[in-house]
DNA sequence: TATATTTTGACAGCTACTCTCATTTCATGG
DNA sequence: CCATGAAATGAGAGTAGCTGTCAAAATATA
């Protein structure tokens, strides 16, 4: 999502050799960060917690943490979901009609993030609505999904993914994607997130349904 | 559109006192930090200008800067255009179709940012292709564009600004129109403007159209 | 002209973030 | 098992955005 190298979390598929120690202490120096910056943030808040702090805690570098993460925000936030989600889109048939793969599709990469632990995935979405520079990075990410999509829908439908039409297309479906994370977050998480996604896609498909107040 | 109060620039109604010294001094100020942070940003580029300079130029104090604007991407950004559209968009007929009611407003609302001079808005819209914090900043702004959006929504069509469907179509609206102009500022801002926007409102309401590659 | 209020400037301070360089840690070939 | 090369790390200095405080200057009011 945010076009940084994907960790291979997935045990060794056979036939290609463990990854060597180098490899497995990055892996874990990574986590250490993340795992120690959650515990703060939770324990002080987004803004009280410093780098130096999160440094200490993971037992690392100030310059360490920022190796691994360009910004503060990334290290709460980063996720590498989106060539998942091509790979999934790919997989879908190919004369399944294109919204009913998106619904599939997103479905799918909703119950991957939510897998992270729903503490986490609820910590995200708080601080996403909570933490104005938090919020302003997943924006970026969200951007840079929107471009994977119109990669996707250009395969998909043999449109250029280049075009307006593709593109804003996209950013609506992304834009309308990202309230609804917000909106969910808003409402404590109470609601089922699933159903909130189903009936976004809707909006943004059919538009808004005929009144009803 | 930031929140910031707008700085009152059409000519004073009849009846009310002419601003004081201190009024006009205030709008000069900020004009000036503006006008010295355009020509740093075109001579160096935006990174490279610094808030010092900015304060130089504008032969003011860098607290003074900061005073006038919260951020170095407010500067640039900043503008005041939301509460005009909710009052353009509260002046349109009761019975016309939403969607126009949209149209127009929107359209409205680009000819009054044109006015600004040509050159500021494609300074605008090409740092916020090349800047990833100015684009971010904007991002921020456009949510919050979305949530007057929602306001006007709900006035008009008797539902809860706050529901879900509303703030999807909303911010699916904006995140359209955010691409538009990112596209347009892609294409060295060569194609008309206006009629990218409607097309990207076409695609919003209807979807992509039939597929004719 | 005297007084109250607002605006400004100077300064100190914090923190995210960058860059450089020496040191340590791991991989590899003999 | 050891020597060589490469990669990861740590330490430190430096930049710049941003916040706060407080005294001085400019402006309004009486």
């Amino acid at each position: 999502m945010t076009g940084m190298t994907a960790p291979d979390t997935s045990f060794s598929p056979a036939g290609s050799p463990r990854p060597g120690l180098r490899e497995r202490k990055k892996i874990k120096t990574r986590e250490a960060i993340r795992t120690a910056t959650y515990a703060l943030v939770e324990e002080q808040g987004y803004e009280a917690t410093t780098i130096e702090q999160i440094a200490e805690r993971a037992e690392v570098s100030p310059s360490t943490v920022f190796r691994y993460f360009p910004t503060k925000e990334d290290i709460v936030l980063t996720d590498e979901y989106d060539p998942l989600i091509m790979e999934e889109l790919r997989a879908r048939p190919a004369d399944e009609p294109w919204p009913d793969s998106l619904r599939h599709v997103i479905r799918r990469a909703i119950s991957l993030g939510m897998k992270d632990s729903h503490a986490v995935s609820r910590l995200r979405t708080r601080l996403m609505v909570e933490v104005p520079s938090v919020r302003s990075r997943m924006m970026e990410s969200m951007s840079e999904t929107g471009r994977m999509l119109c990669q996707a829908i250009g395969e998909r439908t043999g449109r250029d993914p280049g075009s307006l039409e593709v593109r804003v297309y996209a950013m609506s479906i992304v834009g309308g994607l990202m309230e609804t994370s917000m909106y969910w977050a808003e409402q404590d998480h109470a609601p089922d997130f699933e159903a909130l996604v189903d009936r976004a896609l809707d909006v943004i498909e059919h538009g808004l349904p005929q009144e009803n107040h």
